[in-house]
DNA sequence: CGACTTTGACCAGCGC
DNA sequence: GCGCTGGTCAAAGTCG
């Protein structure tokens, strides 16, 4: 539409699968979202001292593969990277009695469909809160109100601030891939430091788990 | 015994 | 063209 068949590369990234970048304070990597997970690789990469590591979706058929690294800078800020969408129900076979299995089932696979645009359905089966976004505005200092002012295009990309069982979670979708806020450190930065004292309530589902 | 984690090696993409 | 970085695979090991 630009230009016509100039500027643009639109092969370059073929990237299909909706990306949801999901920010959690917790003391764990493991992020008991209801799924079987398995760890197929784990890698230091540059800019963060933690390693990263590599999960994949353990349903046969299921292409969901996820990412889980530490903040530089925060112990306890854990950013994990969706990819893909779950084609499966959520196993909740382990115990479905007072775990999170039950809480996410119960809550219903929180599917992120964008009412701006129509980026993903992807249900995670994480306990979050669509309603969350409006009542909390702390994150104004975040560099995500950056990304979205300077960021016109929220066409292509929307980040959302959702609340997942009560643990600040930042909610970014990519739709086409390219990463919502510049620099990673800046992220981890404001996070947790501000969200020390966050208020949580009791609802701390898994989050914040602690041992 | 099965499922999962760990770890090293390999491959592809990108920048210089 | 070369080197670096990120991502994935596969074998071995560990735990329940």
């Amino acid at each position: 539409m630009e230009l016509g068949s100039a500027d643009i590369t639109p092969v370059v990234k073929p990237i299909r699968e909706p990306r949801v970048v999901v920010q959690t304070l917790s003391e764990v990597d493991i992020l008991d979202d209801g799924y079987r997970w398995r760890k197929y690789g784990q890698k230091v990469v540059r800019g963060n001292p933690n390693p990263r590591s590599y999960y994949k979706c353990t349903n046969a058929g299921c292409p969901v593969r996820k990412h889980v690294e530490r903040a530089s800078h925060d112990p306890k800020a854990v950013i994990t990277t969706y990819e893909g969408k779950h084609n499966h129900d959520v196993p909740t076979a382990k115990n479905s009695s007072h775990d999170m299995a039950g809480q996410a089932a119960s809550i219903g696979q929180a599917r992120i469909r964008s009412e701006e645009s129509d980026t993903i359905s992807l249900d995670l089966g994480m306990a979050i809160n669509q309603g969350a976004e409006n009542g909390s505005n702390r994150q104004g200092r975040l560099p995500l109100s950056e990304f979205g002012g300077s960021q016109t295009h929220t066409n292509d990309s929307n980040f959302k601030f959702v609340h997942a069982a009560s643990a600040p979670v930042y909610y970014g979708v990519l739709n086409n891939g390219s990463i919502p806020y510049g620099s990673r450190e800046n992220l981890s930065d404001s996070t947790s430091l501000n969200h020390s004292t966050y208020p949580c309530p009791k609802n701390m589902g898994r989050i914040l788990t602690g041992p």
